[in-house]
DNA sequence: CTAGGGTTAG
């Protein structure tokens, strides 16, 4: 008894920290239980006769309802003595899809002396409710109380470790099973490399790999999935290769693993030797394989051969179906993968994510919205990355009202507000033309990654902020974030936009001498700008001659542009000639070469351009400008007047443009329109029409 | 009376 009273103030010890208190006063609470149990619950005949115990009735039981009642009648026919009676119960919480752990560790700490067995079932329940910390506070009880564990303990208790348990006390429970001699036990060796590889350790996974001397294909199936994960897939198709040679047959597990990193390498020649080994029927195919061939087949943009086998499959999960979906989202086409979804017997909040990608992967914003909408009326609830999706389309739309009631949805709706939403949050806000909300969510920010950073910088850039874009960049170097290509082109474009030639040549030369970045195409179109709009027109094009790759349409229209600013018809006709030799049939560069003209009065030459363009069948298309209106997004394009208000709409506008006029303004005609008039310009330009 | 592995999305 002396040790009995020990025993429990140590376990109160132990685990005050963990919220448990231990419950003295157990029985009367049992009891109580039971006198609120339903009567329909028939009292078994085995109870009344208690020779042996209930054993069925445990076997029978269905929830922990049921479970507590006949707790109850043991205690009250007094089989609770009997140590099976306890056992049973604690099983059935550890392990059952219902089990309590509460009501399980009530009971446990009743008992003076656990068997080892109990001590594992514990764990083996913390693990199961993912409740690691729960877990190795019990093992480190049972150490203090010198319980001995088991081949079976660290199994169950490394089962549910989480990445960040396993780094803290990872190597100490590794220390632990060298110290009780398991380190020829294949499964608790599985759990170990099992264990270092969640938390990134994989070096520490394979040297545990490499020490078992008699591998299961289960080890092989720990360590290459743990390669998986740390997205070293040559690493997993190397130890493929090595299990085969060793002549380890493999199950559909390893398949799928190894089909996973065929996936992410575009491995087609693997991926299809794989699906030849499943078509002599050397492993039993199991859905999650057929599934994992299917992403294999859309992975290698092998569509043809992914929708022949998935129309072959005899069973078809959710999975099956989004992985074909998310096929087509991928390739651009977007029809096609919207025929599936609609075939689609049930959606997730992953099909539907998918199906919004692969609207915001075509540019088709509104649509993206308008299956949030139609996902909302299916009560499919949505999660992150759907969020993430929905404010890109938010951000492409101008779409402030949509975010903002995003944002509030999310916080509502408990969603995880993680690094990729608030990155998203962040840029939809700039986007949108509101760089104060956007710092509010950076500022409030803990943890803040490449994109973060990046995002803010290229949004106080593109706002106008460019000073401060720069700010941002020191402090980003500061904090020890690695900046990357698309980085400098926020630093460049605010260098750009605030004029800073000198700061622009700078942090050029810095790219390749302090960070290591060497600037691409892109970047070169970014100096070309900011020379070119500072009137460097000669150094611009001295830009363009000595850089490395071959200039794009982006690079030459940079120096158009500045062309056209700084008046200079001669250069601008020779870029305007390169780009049209890049891009044929691209009427941006045709218009901007007129514009040019236009402001030269070549009035000759412009003629030539337009008859150019007539020849050509070359057509603009058309500007598109959006506005938000209580939370629908209205597109403006020119020339359409298919708007349900377009009367109104074109009487407002011509309100707005008389009283513009009477206040003083007088238009920027330089922008010409091509088949029409200078004087139609002017109307042309205001005359949006709406297309909710 | 207890054990180990996997697929879909930014």
């Amino acid at each position: 008894m002396t040790f009995f009273l020990a025993l429990k103030v140590k376990t109160h010890w132990l685990y005050s920290s963990l919220s448990f208190s231990v419950h003295h006063s157990l029985k009367s609470k049992m009891i109580s239980m039971a006198s609120v149990a339903p009567t329909h619950f028939p009292t078994h005949p085995h109870l009344q006769s208690f020779e042996n115990p209930p054993v069925t009735l445990f076997e029978n039981c269905k929830s922990m309802d049921q479970l507590k009642q006949i707790h109850a009648q043991t205690m009250k026919t007094g089989l609770t003595a009997h140590p099976m009676v306890l056992n049973r119960i604690i099983v059935f919480c550890c392990t059952d899809e219902f089990g309590d752990m509460k009501y399980a560790r009530r009971v446990f700490d009743t008992i003076p002396e656990p068997s080892v067995f109990l001590w594992n079932t514990m764990m083996k329940g913390y693990s199961r409710i993912r409740y690691p910390d729960y877990g190795v506070s019990m093992y480190f009880t049972m150490q203090r109380l010198s319980v001995k564990p088991d081949c079976y303990t660290f199994p169950f208790l490394l089962k549910g470790f989480t990445r960040e348990i396993a780094l803290e006390c990872g190597k100490e429970l590794h220390a632990s099973v060298l110290k009780y001699g398991f380190d020829s036990n294949v499964f608790v060796q599985n759990a170990l490399v099992h264990m270092y590889s969640i938390c990134g350790l994989i070096d520490m996974a394979r040297g545990v790999f490499d020490m078992i001397c008699e591998k299961e294909v289960a080890t092989w199936n720990v360590m290459i999935s743990g390669y998986n994960r740390v997205k070293k897939y040559d690493e997993s198709w190397k130890l493929f290769n090595c299990m085969q040679k060793k002549g380890v047959l493999p199950t559909s597990v390893t398949l799928v693993s190894v089909l996973s990193a065929c996936s992410k390498l575009k491995d087609l020649d693997t991926g299809k030797q794989v699906h030849k080994c499943v078509k002599e029927c050397l492993i039993e195919p199991t859905l999650v394989l057929e599934n994992a061939l299917v992403d294999m087949y859309v992975a290698c943009g092998e569509m043809n051969a992914a929708l022949k086998f998935f129309e072959n499959m005899k069973t078809k999960d959710v999975i099956s179906w989004t992985t074909i979906v998310k096929g087509f989202a991928n390739s651009g086409q977007v029809d096609l993968a919207r025929n599936y979804f609609d075939e689609m017997p049930e959606r997730d909040y992953i099909s539907w994510t998918a199906i919004i990608d692969g609207c915001l992967q075509v540019n088709r914003f509104k649509e993206a919205l308008e299956f949030f909408r139609q996902m909302q009326t299916s009560y499919v609830k949505p999660d992150e990355y759907t969020m993430v999706s929905i404010l890109t389309a938010c951000a492409h739309l101008g779409a402030l009202e949509l975010g903002e009631w995003i944002k509030t949805y999310i916080d509502k709706n408990k969603i995880k507000n993680d690094t990729f939403v608030r990155n998203a949050l962040i840029d939809m806000y700039f986007k949108c033309g509101n760089a104060e909300k956007a710092l509010r969510v950076f500022d409030a920010m803990l943890h803040r990654d490449k994109f973060t950073w990046t995002a803010v910088i290229v949004g106080l850039a593109t706002n106008g902020h460019g000073r401060e874009a720069l700010g941002m960049f020191s402090r980003m170097v500061e904090s020890l974030v690695t900046p990357d290509q698309i980085t400098f082109i926020g630093v460049l474009c605010a260098c750009t936009h605030s004029g800073m030639v000198d700061e622009g040549r700078k942090f050029f030369a810095s790219m390749i001498t302090q960070h290591g970045i060497e600037p691409n195409v892109t970047h070169y179109g970014c100096m070309v700008d900011l020379l070119g709009r500072a009137g460097h027109l000669i150094e611009a094009f001295e830009v363009i001659q000595n850089m490395p790759m071959k200039p794009n349409s982006v690079v030459w229209g940079a120096l158009l542009g500045a062309c056209r600013m700084h008046k200079d018809a001669e250069l601008a006709e020779m870029a305007a000639k390169e780009m049209l030799e890049l891009e044929q049939d691209n009427g941006a560069v045709y218009v901007l070469l007129c514009n040019i003209y236009a402001t030269c009065n070549k009035w000759e030459n412009l003629r030539e351009v337009r008859q150019m363009m007539m020849n050509r069948g070359i057509k603009k298309t058309p500007g598109c400008s959006l506005i938000e209106l209580n939370g629908i997004v209205h597109e403006f394009i020119s020339g359409d007047r298919s708007h349900p208000q377009s009367e109104k709409i074109y009487s407002k506008l011509d309100e707005m443009i008389k009283d513009l006029k009477f206040a003083g303004y007088s238009p920027d005609t330089s922008e010409v329109f091509l088949d029409i008039g200078e004087e139609d310009v002017k109307k042309v330009q205001y005359a949006g029409t709406v297309r909710s």
